[in-house]
DNA sequence: CGATTCATTGACCGGGATCAAGAACCGTGG
DNA sequence: CCACGGTTCTTGATCCCGGTCAATGAATCG
C-alpha cells in the first residue's frame, strides 16, 4: 500500500517502481505521533530533518507581535511540511498539528540526495512546490480580492479537493476538526463572522456540519460561491490519464 | 560583472568561480527588451523557457472573474519569473512588466540540467524557492492581519530591502514606477484608500515620493510602522558573513 | 457534574469601500 | 510653445461589510 507522500506526487507524476518503493521505504522509517494541537517544528527552529504528513491535519502558521494568528496554510496526508529546510538555519513561521497526527521525518542529507540523483522524485518534489506556491497565491487573491463568504466557501471546497487528490476520502464527506477560531485565523476574519457565514453556506444548504465532519452537500453550487478555478493546482494527471486513479478520485469536481 | 541572478542568490550562498561563470554565460544568451505593461507570460500559456529579470520591474498576477486584478508579487532584478514554469502544462498566473525591462531567457532543459547536475547552483535555486515563498507567506499575513497603513508601510520597506540586497540601488532612495492601482492591486485596497495611507506616510516624514522615485526618510520608523521582521527572507549570509558584500549592501536595515 | 472550551446571538462601531467630481500631470501633435 | 485628451492623483460625502464587545447556550471532558 503506497504512503499518502506518493498518492499527493501522483496528482503529478508517475514514479518508477524503484522510486515509488524508494519513498515507501524511506517514510516507514521514522515515524511519530504527536497529539492535538502540538508544534511539529517553530518558529527560529532550525531541523536536519523534513517532516511529512502522514495522517492528521497540521498548519502553517505564524504568532505576530500583538498576540493574534495567523494561519497560512493547512497540511493534509501526504503533505511536505518544509522539504528544503534543511538548507535554511531557521523556520520562518511555525508547524503545528490541529488533530493527532503521524508524521514522517525524513534525513536532510537523504532528501538532498534524492532531489540530486534521482530525477524521477526531484521532478516530484518539484511539482508539489509549485503546487504550494499556487495554494498560497490562491490565498492572497482571497484575503486580498474575495469577500468573507467567498473566501470561506474557497477553503472549504479546496480542502475537500485536496482530501480527495490524495484518497483520504472518496465522498463529499471529510473530517476536519478545525474551530471557528482556526478558520477565522486561517481566512483573516473575526471568529464572530465565519461563524456568521458557514450559518450562511448551511441556510443555502451548500454545506453540514456534524462535529468534526463536514459535509459539501452541493459541489457546484458551492464552487460556484467561491468562484473556484482548479488549475492553480496543476492536477494536469488527473484530468489527462483517462486511467489513472488521481482522475477517478476528483471525478466530477474539477 | 555578475548578473544581477547572481547578486540575487549571493544573498544566501557563495558559487564556485565555474558556476558563477555559468550563469554569467547563459543569461547573455537570450535577452528580450520588453515595453512598460507588457506581457511575459499570460496564464494558460506554456512556456518551454524560463525567464529572469535582469533590469527593470515586473509583477505577478491574475485577473478574476469580476475584472479585478491582483498583484501577488513585484519581481526585481535578479528574480527568476518561472523557475519550474517547464515542468508545467500551463502557467496558473501572469507575469507582466510595469516598467520597460530586460528579461532573459533560459531553456527548460538546460534548467533542469543545472538543478541535477550543478549541486550549487540547485541549492541557490532551491534556496531562492524559498524566499519567494516566504515572501507570499509574508503576503497573507499582511492582508490577513495588518491594516491599511502597515500594509503599504511594509511593502515599501520590502522592496527597499530586496532592491538593496541586489544592488540595484545603495541608498534609500529607489526607482517604483508604480501607480496607486498598481498599490491598490497588490495590497488588496482601493486606490482611493491607498492615496490616503500614502498620504499618512508622506505627513509623518516616513516616506516621500517624487514622481517614479520613491525615498524612505526614516527607515526605522517606517520599519515600525510595518512591523517588519525580516527573517522571512533568509538573508543569512548577508547577517552572518561580516566579509560579504550583501551584508555592507544591508547595513541597517535588517 | 462542575469547568472549560466552543458556538451563537445581539447591539454597536469603524476602517475601508464606493461614488463622484475636480485637479495635476502627462505625452502628443499642431 | 501651447492646446488638449487621457491617465493618475486628490478630496469629500456617504455607506456597509466585517470588527468589537458582551452575554448566553451548547458541547466536551476530566
Amino acid at each position: 500500500m503506497d504512503n499518502p507522500l506518493i498518492k499527493r506526487m501522483e496528482q503529478f507524476t508517475a514514479f518508477s517502481d524503484a522510486d515509488r518503493h524508494l519513498l515507501n521505504e524511506l517514510l516507514a522509517q521514522n515515524q511519530k505521533h504527536h497529539g492535538a494541537r502540538e508544534d511539529i517544528i517553530r518558529e527560529g527552529e532550525h531541523s536536519d530533518d523534513i517532516h511529512i504528513v502522514l495522517s492528521g491535519l497540521a498548519c502553517r502558521y505564524k504568532i505576530l507581535e500583538n498576540g493574534t494568528r495567523q494561519i497560512m496554510a493547512f497540511l493534509i496526508p501526504g503533505d511536505p511540511c518544509d522539504a528544503e529546510i534543511f538548507i535554511l538555519k531557521e523556520m520562518d513561521h511555525s508547524i503545528g498539528t490541529v488533530t493527532p497526527s503521524l508524521i514522517s521525518s525524513v534525513p536532510g542529507h537523504t532528501m538532498k540526495d534524492l532531489l540530486l540523483n534521482r530525477p524521477g522524485i526531484a521532478l516530484a518534489f518539484w511539482w508539489s512546490t509549485l503546487q504550494d506556491e499556487g495554494i498560497l497565491r490562491e490565498r492572497i487573491i482571497d484575503e486580498g480580492r474575495r469577500d468573507a463568504r467567498s473566501r470561506i466557501a474557497f477553503l472549504i471546497y479546496e480542502m475537500l479537493l485536496r482530501m480527495r487528490a490524495v484518497g483520504v476520502i472518496d465522498d463529499l464527506r471529510f473530517e476536519f476538526p478545525v474551530t471557528q477560531v482556526d478558520l477565522a485565523d486561517a481566512t483573516g476574519l473575526t471568529p464572530v463572522h465565519v461563524n456568521r457565514m458557514l450559518q450562511q453556506l448551511r441556510e443555502e444548504k451548500l454545506i453540514a456540519i456534524e462535529g468534526r465532519y463536514w459535509t459539501v452537500l452541493d459541489p457546484a453550487g458551492l464552487r460556484k460561491v467561491a468562484r473556484f478555478e482548479a488549475n492553480y493546482l496543476h492536477l494536469d494527471r488527473a484530468k489527462d490519464q483517462p486511467d489513472s486513479e488521481a482522475r477517478d478520485r476528483l471525478k466530477g469536481l474539477i
